[in-house]
DNA sequence: ATATCTGCCTGCTCGC
DNA sequence: TGCGAGCAGGCAGATA
């Protein structure tokens, strides 16, 4: 599933394919894909604008537009964002951005549960208000704005990391990666960290996250980048879907428990329900 | 208000 | 071998 390394690359990737082009034309093939407007709106007001800029914000990828708007593509579970040749064959196209180079930058989702739409740059702050602060940004999540989040809440640290207003950008296989590195027990109570498992955490969820960048992502479905090539981070991956596998530290087999409605994978030797 | 449950979707795996 | 059941899971919206 596309969680913000994925992301990440895609925008690192599009950041130099997409800046100065003009998108001409826009296709929707299944509307619903687009959310908060009609197709036929964000067509017609993204149609004939240039990119100025690409950004992300958690695991949503900002194309900025001249004219002061920005489209917002949320991928979900089985999105991708490909820069396809023209004749390339794929059944699951949902949108299309038609280049003035000729190109079309295709947005591809079997599942249809991703989400695209267009915000004026005013309305970004509003949009994302309740997204937590960038996990890669050393300003804004210090272990002590992560410590302040997790006060207070007694639900297990597996849930608080899937939560956006937490921290923006983690999904299942990260949160597990990053509970691994840090040694804790995806049930333990949020509240009841240490302030030196905190920051272990913050420094495992942050690792995690750049080891994924650099590897392209982590593909163990389907995510793809700009140039439909798979991402080599699941040879990184030390616990997600690891079930039965022997733990890298300590070759205890990896277990596989249901979190919030989540499979979760933990080490049952490095991570103890008791803090370290 | 906060925390948990349901629906959205379809490719894939598994068991009979 | 074929087929149906169940799983996977981010997030919006509903419910407790």
């Amino acid at each position: 599933m596309p969680e913000l390394p994925e992301v990440e690359y895609v925008a690192r990737q599009l950041h130099g394919e997409l800046v100065g082009r003009r998108i001409e034309r826009v296709e929707v093939s299944w509307p619903r894909i687009v959310a908060g407007m009609a197709p036929e709106e964000l067509a017609a007001r993204v149609a004939g604008r240039m990119v100025t800029g690409i950004g992300r914000r958690g695991k949503y990828l900002l194309i900025a537009l001249e004219g002061g708007e920005t489209l917002i593509v949320h991928r979900r579970m089985s999105g991708n964002l490909t820069l396809a040749p023209p004749d390339a064959a794929d059944p699951y196209v949902r949108a299309a951005f038609a280049l003035d180079d000729g190109r079309r930058l295709l947005y591809s989702d079997p599942r249809k549960f991703g989400r695209i739409t267009l915000a004026a740059d005013a309305d970004l702050p509003r949009v994302f208000a309740a997204l937590g602060p960038e996990p890669l940004d050393d300003e804004t999540f210090t272990a002590a704005a992560l410590a302040a989040r997790l006060a207070g809440t007694k639900r297990p640290i597996k849930a608080a990391l899937l939560d956006q207003g937490i921290v923006a950008g983690l999904g299942n296989i990260y949160a597990d990666e990053a509970l691994f590195r840090a040694r804790i027990h995806p049930l333990r109570p949020a509240d009841s960290l240490t302030p030196s498992e905190i920051a272990a955490l913050r420094e495992a969820i942050q690792a995690v996250l750049l080891v994924g960048i650099a590897h392209g992502g982590t593909t163990f479905g389907r995510h793809r980048d700009v140039y439909n090539e798979a991402g080599t981070n699941l040879e990184h991956i030390e616990a997600y879907r690891r079930t039965g596998q022997p733990c890298p530290r300590c070759g205890t087999p990896i277990e596989r428990i249901v979190v919030a409605q989540r499979g979760t994978h933990y080490c049952p030797h490095c991570q103890r329900m008791d803090a370290n």
